[in-house]
DNA sequence: GCGACAGG
DNA sequence: CCTGTCGC
């Protein structure tokens, strides 16, 4: 890469100096003014040795900054040992700087920052022009900086020779495999001179041979247990005084310095200037060699062309593959995902790749015309990704603080908005809205959900196909958790910034906007340029899987229908639950006296624990059917105190207060304190990546338990209601759904009969079952029936249906078995689902969504039942979840392209909630229900119950 | 982290 | 069988 007329030479002036001066120690040089100058002479000759051995073609001198530096903010005592500045060098320094400037030299240095900062930034910018960059000091704390063309240059130093130290002498000599664990090495042994602490009892070797087995300080701490004695105790105990010794001996690589390859260029000394500082400090010796008649000590170097220089890579061809190898290619791909993930944890390297071991160009864009150039490019793409960084985790109140894109691994661009501004930043984002809404660019994103709900407040609503790697991961390991850093760390071998090093943690977190861009802009783009990594990693093994399409056509175009719901919200009367917390607490509180007179003792209901040993050891109720938890704890559930109620009054009451407190403190009073305060509507957080069977699950608040079976209950239910008077709540739920699938998968005559005609399915069942004829089938078998029903579906056992039904488990096998009976292809595909997952070790939907039963082998009994539920369970539950997902694209499409003001506010698993002007009622109302009906047809018809209301009980 | 309970 | 939230 490079060549020879590009070699970049950096000199750390005052490690130089120091190290001249001490030289000159023993035997000073005095002029006749009585000036030591011992440290000049030696720097400057160092200097001219260089000049003449190497003939630099760019060279440049970094000085410290006389300020405080980051360094000291972070640690006080840093550098607080160091005796203060010999008089001698102080006085050498200005004389050092006129030497440098007159040999035509620039001098760098920058407010709040060390040379070590400045030579880093610079050497890693000038190696990626292609120079090969050399760093002049007898400083180690510099081989962490050391790569294939950026070398130590250590000079010459009482007899020893000059000494350029390369990636290998750096390995070799700490016998490490990376160079950034330097770091790691000198933080933990601390360096008495800068006095940064290290970890106690840790020398040069014991580090050395700690980071060998560990790989970092972080690993080594996490893993203390694996040490013995005091050592153990050190690392223990100074963990946190490891950990940041280890950031201040950390050379840092953002200096906001640019790399100005034209001033380093060396052109040569102003020989006049130089003559008289030579004259003035009496370097006689020095003026002959460098400027005498005889040699021309100090060459001119040939003069060359510069070829790049700008920080943004506006010159790169498109549609080039990276000029950076992915990091995924350097470790063996697993064959399969659910191997690569096994295999991640035991075979993954000890050390992980991080933003400082890999090569990365991530740029921060702040002026209109750098985004400009960067919008140029992004719309030459098919694809890419992008990550917003915002003020919350809360996608609805969420301020945006900056977006970054990629669309090559490896290369990032961070564009900062001002968060305090919402129209400025709007005028920023809609820049990019001509990528963001082109339908002809695939946007990838890790939970991009999250992206597209934040930028609909900035007028941007996202188009073109979508690709979320949380999701692709959901598919192909459905029971593992999704989150980004897992993903990097399980199957990119990488490291990410943590979001805790950028804002802290606990409480005092910070957020984004109160950072400058500076300090995001790697993060982010980071965040990017992984996403795309995964996406590429991903791609091919859902293919691999036949999963493209479940991921295509459902999850994908889901993740936007989703996100329309939540920024959509629903409305809620305040008002009504506000008098409701009233009246349940009036009714608490009686209840509260009544109980606690009853009892002979005031306790917390509230607790289980005290609650046991009230209702057990005081009142002595229960006699001999006392159950206890597994943690010891007398077991006080609905079904146990159930039993007891009629042994005592106060039962009832204690289920009655459960109840109540139940229903205020998570409804009641929890739903309105989370109304938006901008809408006046409660936005729910869909999760399309946490149920394993490939249902949705809903949080903050979770819309998807809103209570319905009891009187009380149902109240909460009046307080859902339509966004004015315009509209009207529309609920549409799937009749049976689940029974109808295994209808459809079990294939079986009667079950499928049943469904054709339309009859009531428990009462059929029971007809069955009990041997009656339908119309003799009283209220108690249609109530077993049904319980058996559900029972098939969760992959029954004689327990868990004796349990339900509070029956004998003999009686219970007995149904089971008159069920098989009357139904037999039903015990059929049971026994082939489960003998299909023993196989496979998976089991999957209709449309091929996979869930992995890893135990359906196992010998433990319990284990293996599980599974086996499992085995049923999961792909009717999940067909189900399909089935209703493809009917919301396809309702929401429809809406879109009506240009239909109702619209789709909640999901309930088989149940969909719409907001319905009214007077398109009649569309809509229809359209839904055939669009429901046909999502995906099976062997038996599919019923969909309508209803509309002033709200939500009135609808269902 | 658990027990209890809201929903499907 | 699948979830999420509350209070302890």
């Amino acid at each position: 890469m490079s060549t020879p007329d590009k070699r970049l030479f950096l000199l750390d002036a005052m490690a130089l100096i120091y190290r001249a001066h001490f030289a000159f120690s023993k035997n000073p040089r005095i002029n006749s003014k009585g000036m030591n100058t011992g440290a000049a002479l030696g720097f400057t000759n160092t200097l001219v040795d260089l000049l003449n051995r190497e003939k630099p073609t760019h060279i440049g001198v970094c000085y410290d900054a006389p300020s405080k530096t980051f360094r000291h903010d972070s640690f006080v005592e840093y550098k607080a040992n160091r005796q203060a500045m010999p008089e001698d060098i102080s006085i050498a320094i200005p004389y050092v700087k006129k030497i440098v400037e007159a040999f035509g030299i620039p001098g760098m240095m920058m407010d709040g920052f060390e040379a070590d900062d400045i030579i880093g930034t610079l050497s890693c910018k000038a190696e990626k022009a292609g120079y090969d960059v050399f760093m002049m000091t007898p400083d180690k704390d510099y081989y962490q900086l050391v790569t294939d063309h950026v070398f130590v240059y250590k000079p010459a130093f009482l007899g020893n020779a000059i000494e350029i130290i390369d990636k290998p002498k750096v390995l070799e000599r700490w016998e490490i495999e990376n160079v950034k664990q330097v770091i790691d090495i000198l933080g933990l042994q601390g360096d008495a001179v800068d006095n940064i602490p290290g970890i106690p009892g840790i020398g040069e070797k014991t580090a050395k041979t700690l980071i060998q087995r560990f790989g970092s300080v972080e690993n080594l701490i996490a893993n203390a247990h694996e040490l013995k004695g005091k050592q153990k105790e050190n690392v223990v105990n100074f963990a946190e005084q490891g950990l940041m010794s280890k950031e201040l001996a950390t050379i840092h690589l953002d200096v906001p310095i640019d790399f100005d390859e034209e001033g380093l260029r060396y052109d040569g000394p102003d020989t006049e200037k130089l003559a008289a500082l030579f004259d003035e400090l009496e370097f006689r010796q020095l003026a002959t060699r460098v400027l005498g008649t005889a040699s021309p000590a100090v060459p001119k170097p040939v003069s060359n062309k510069p070829t790049v220089g700008k920080g943004f890579k506006s010159d790169k061809p498109m549609g080039q593959t990276s000029l950076f190898e992915m990091p995924a290619g350097e470790t063996v791909a697993p064959e399969e995902g659910a191997d690569a993930t096994a295999a991640g944890d035991d075979y993954a390297p000890r050390t992980r790749k991080t933003i400082d071991t890999t090569l990365h160009e991530y740029h921060l864009l702040t002026t209109p015309e750098q985004r400009q150039q960067l919008l140029k490019y992004l719309k030459q793409q098919k694809e890419v990704s992008f990550d917003t960084e915002t003020t919350s985790i809360d996608a609805i109140t969420a301020r945006l603080v900056g977006i970054s894109f990629c669309y090559m691994p490896g290369e990032a661009y961070y564009i900062p908005v001002p968060p305090k501004d919402e129209d400025a930043a709007r005028e920023i984002v809609q820049e990019f809205k001509e990528v963001l809404e082109s339908p002809a660019i695939t946007k990838t994103g890790q939970n991009i959900k999250y992206d597209l709900v934040v930028l609909q407040r900035y007028g941007i609503d996202v188009q073109g196909p979508l690709y979320d790697t949380m999701l692709a991961h959901y598919l192909l390991e459905p029971d593992m958790r999704h989150n980004m850093d897992l993903l990097a760390e399980t199957y990119l071998h990488y490291t990410p910034i943590s979001i805790e090093t950028l804002l802290g943690k606990g409480k005092n977190q910070l957020t984004m906007d109160k950072l400058p861009a500076l300090q995001i802009y790697e993060y982010a783009c980071e965040d990017a340029d992984i996403t795309l990594q995964l996406k590429n990693y991903f791609d091919p093994l859902l293919e691999k899987q036949g999963l493209k399409r479940l991921f295509n056509d459902v999850e994908n175009p889901l993740l936007r229908v989703l996100g329309h719901m939540e920024r959509e919200g629903v409305s809620i009367d305040a008002d009504a639950l506000a008098e409701s917390s009233i009246v349940l607490q009036t009714s608490i509180q009686e209840m509260e006296q009544k109980i606690f007179n009853l009892a002979g003792m005031e306790f917390n209901i509230g607790s289980p624990k005290q609650l046991g040993e009230v209702l057990f050891d005081r009142m002595g109720l229960g006699g001999s059917k006392i159950k206890k938890t597994k943690t010891g704890q007398y077991a006080t559930g609905e079904e146990i105190l159930s039993k007891l109620a009629f042994e005592h009054e106060i039962v009832q009451l204690i289920l009655d207060h459960r109840q109540l407190t139940k229903l205020k403190s998570t409804y009641v009073d929890a739903l309105p304190a989370l109304v938006c305060n901008e809408d006046n509507r409660l936005h729910t957080s869909y999760n399309q990546a946490v149920a394993a069977t490939g249902r949705l699950s809903s949080t903050n608040p979770n819309l998807q338990n809103i209570p319905i079976r009891t009187e009380k209950g149902r109240e909460i239910r009046k307080a859902f209601v339509p966004r004015d008077e315009n509209h009207v709540l529309l609920s549409a739920d799937y009749s049976q759904i689940e029974l109808r699938i295994m209808a459809h998968f079990s294939n079986d005559a009667t079950m499928k009969e049943a469904f054709q005609k339309g009859l009531d399915i428990h009462a059929s069942t029971a007809a069955k079952v009990f041997h009656v004829p339908v119309d003799q089938v009283d209220s108690d078998m249609r109530r077993k029936a049904k319980t058996i029903n559900f029972g098939i579906i969760y992959g029954i056992s004689a327990f868990g249906l004796a349990e339900r039904l509070a029956i004998p488990r003999r009686e219970a096998a007995e149904i089971i078995e008159a069920y098989f009976q009357e139904f037999p292809a039903v015990k059929e595909y049971m026994d082939s689902a489960i003998n299909q997952a023993r196989d496979q070790e998976f089991v999957e939907t209709l449309l091929g969504r996979r869930r992995y039963l890893r135990d359906i082998n196992s010998r433990n009994q319990n284990i293996r039942g599980y599974a086996e539920r499992n085995a049923i369970n999961a792909p009717i539950q999940g067909t189900a979840a399909d089935i209703i997902k493809i009917a919301m694209i396809n309702i929401d499409q429809w809406l879109r392209e009506e240009k239909l003001a109702s619209r789709m506010i909640l999901q309930v698993h088989d149940e969909l909630v719409f907001d319905v002007l009214k007077e398109e009622l009649p569309v809509v109302q229809p359209k839904i229900e055939e669009l429901m009906k046909n999502a995906f047809p099976l062997s038996v018809p599919m019923e969909v119950g309508l209803g509309t209301g002033e709200n939500w009980l009135q609808a269902h």
